[in-house]
DNA sequence: CTGAAAGCGCTTACAG
DNA sequence: CTGAAAGCGCTTACAG
């Protein structure tokens, strides 16, 4: 029999013999008071007896008793849950992807800290691939009123998610800026500071042609990954070639096509910067299948990996890292600020912040030979 | 401005100026028509007139309208949601989890064909680590009704999750056997077959002595995992020395003291079987650490991997593999039974399938030296 | 084929 | 401090 199937005109006689209580309404009867006292009970409002408000919890944990969500949401226009939009790009369905598992358990620590809960929006790219984000799950979650607020990671140069949040004054925080969306809060990584850094720890290591493997270009992040890679090569006053700025699919076997890419050049890099973590696999992969030894015949950093695989590795992968929890926890604070005013009516400033990426420097890149 | 604050005896005036329909009420008003015949129409109900029901069908394409979830999850007393227990040993917070990430894209998948959400429920391991199963959330989630259905993996012996799920009536698949719960629909992985398998092969390259680690014993894979290992050895007249089974934490930093522990032997093993591909990261690093080579010091075999991880390492890992995107298609499938009678109104058996895994042989095994 | 009405479970002004 | 009542958005027998 399905559960709260229930003839449509029938008196709650309780058909099923379960004994936790269905509602409020039984729960009321169960204490001979009404189901309004029951709810302030149940919500700390001032206006209850203390001993009634005991009574009410009393018999709620021993009676399993908890408002139902539907009638909650209902009533109060919130569903006291926060979406969180992932995109899974073709092929990269089997790859464990560390940093967006570390990015949940951290949302949703803080989420449920705070009373609520989180709902992943899985989502698969549209037909443009990586250039257009995926747009259906977000529309579908805003137009059933699924979630109170979302979180949207891997932001687009013109990102049509935050857009749309937008128009529909929908809260949202980004994970990565944008030009769409106006003015809203976001939390990006500091990438420019980190290739900024890598690109300068190969130069200093002698490489004069360093390959730089992206993925789409639609990605906001790109922006300033190239403009931290260009800062420190000019500084450097190391001729640019943009034959060394690659492009691949964000998957393990982008990161095998990039690498071919890069070792038929002519000015051939002796140094590999990889920012994607599916794709580091498959560098690595063709690395090896080639016999180019990391950290001696060729150097290679990469991205960003808060995990044990890069010193999983031989040689173990010189990478950037962040606390991701942290990171999941404070996105997760950020994306309650528009949903929560209880905490000071003070006007509260956008959220804009920048991460710094830690250089964790291991064996798979140094001196040229 | 909160979304769907509204003061609670007011019309339904839209203070806001948000174009899209805010209920059906608006829809109605819009096409003159009564709000029943709206819901029929959307709902593909046999007794509206084909124009009518395109007219509804277009202006809701036009104006974004979708039922509101509490809306109809109140009305109908179902969600449409399927909730997927994930618990996350701590520790384990950074290792990104492939097999339920795959696991997750498959089952999420399928949901979608079928018009259902999944939602998945973190939890911590209770106080007594893995040995109970975390019962925090799946409570929280029936109380509050979130949920039509569940998908309970990581099954233990006795598992105090399906014993709760079967005594509230809730329906349940479960990833994995177990004593609890009565007669409940489950899918396995073969893990006798494959640890079976597995020894066959390690004992045919002349190994005598072949650990094997385990993670919490209350887990009832371990039980098969146990009767394949043993009768592998059996079958091969081979002695059992119950000091080659070890336990460790699922996480690599108890894949490191299960090594050294191993290592430690008397009578030391010259081969390993790991089962948990968080544990597996540890066990490799430790050899490397001792400088062992994988496939000639030492042979490993390391579990189920359903990722491109494995060929990433050096040497590439002998491992189990099986289609877990598949896997997962099937889990959400066999969770919609129970709820979605339309199908077929004869009796379903209660699902018990035993999924074969694929022993991949890779150069992390061999010979003995 | 369509409309009017009931009611799913809850919270919250409003009386008392 | 408590109860009675309204109503959030929907679906579905029930009339017509």
């Amino acid at each position: 029999m399905k559960r709260g199937e229930k003839q449509n005109t029938q008196a709650a006689t309780g058909d099923q013999s379960i004994r936790a209580p269905h509602g409020i309404r039984e729960l009321a009867a169960e204490l001979g008071i009404s189901i309004g006292t029951i709810s302030r009970a149940m919500n700390g409002r001032p206006n209850v007896n203390p001993a009634t408000k005991a009574r009410v919890l009393e018999a709620a944990e021993r009676l399993g008793y908890r408002p139902q969500q539907s009638g909650l949401s209902l009533r109060t226009g919130t569903t006291r849950t926060i979406g969180l939009l992932w995109e899974i790009p073709f092929g990269r369905e089997n790859y464990g992807d560390a940093f967006f598992l570390s990015l949940f358990i951290g949302v949703q620590a803080q989420l449920f800290e705070r009373g609520y809960d989180l709902t992943i929006l899985f989502d698969r790219p549209s037909s443009g691939g990586l250039a257009e984000p995926p747009l259906g799950r977000l529309k579908d979650a805003i137009q059933r009123r699924q979630v109170d607020a979302f979180i949207i990671p891997w932001t687009r140069v013109t990102d049509a998610r935050l857009a749309y949040c937008a128009k529909q004054a929908v809260p949202f925080t980004a994970l990565g800026r944008s030009r769409s969306g106006g003015n809203h809060p976001w939390i990006d990584l500091d990438f420019e500071g980190a290739i900024y850094k890598a690109t300068r720890r190969l130069l200093g290591f002698g490489h004069r042609h360093i390959g730089l493997i992206l993925v789409s270009s639609a990605l906001m992040q790109n922006q300033f990954i190239i403009a931290g890679y260009k800062k420190a090569l000019a500084e450097d006053s190391t001729a640019l070639d943009d034959k060394l700025i690659v492009q691949c699919e964000a998957i393990p076997q982008g990161g095998i096509q990039a690498t071919d890419k890069l070792l038929g050049l002519r000015a051939r890099p002796s140094a590999f910067i990889v920012i994607d973590s599916a794709v580091i696999v498959g560098v690595y992969v063709r690395l090896a299948e080639l016999g180019l030894r990391c950290g001696q015949d060729i150097s290679v950093i990469g991205g960003v990996q808060d995990n044990p695989i890069p010193e999983f590795l031989s040689p173990p992968l010189t990478c950037f890292g962040l606390d991701t929890i942290a990171l999941g926890k404070r996105l997760a604070e950020v994306a309650l600020f528009a949903l929560d005013k209880d905490e000071t009516e003070a006007e509260r400033p956008v959220v804009a912040e920048l991460w710094p990426l830690k250089l964790i420097a291991r064996g798979s890149d140094g001196s040229i030979q």
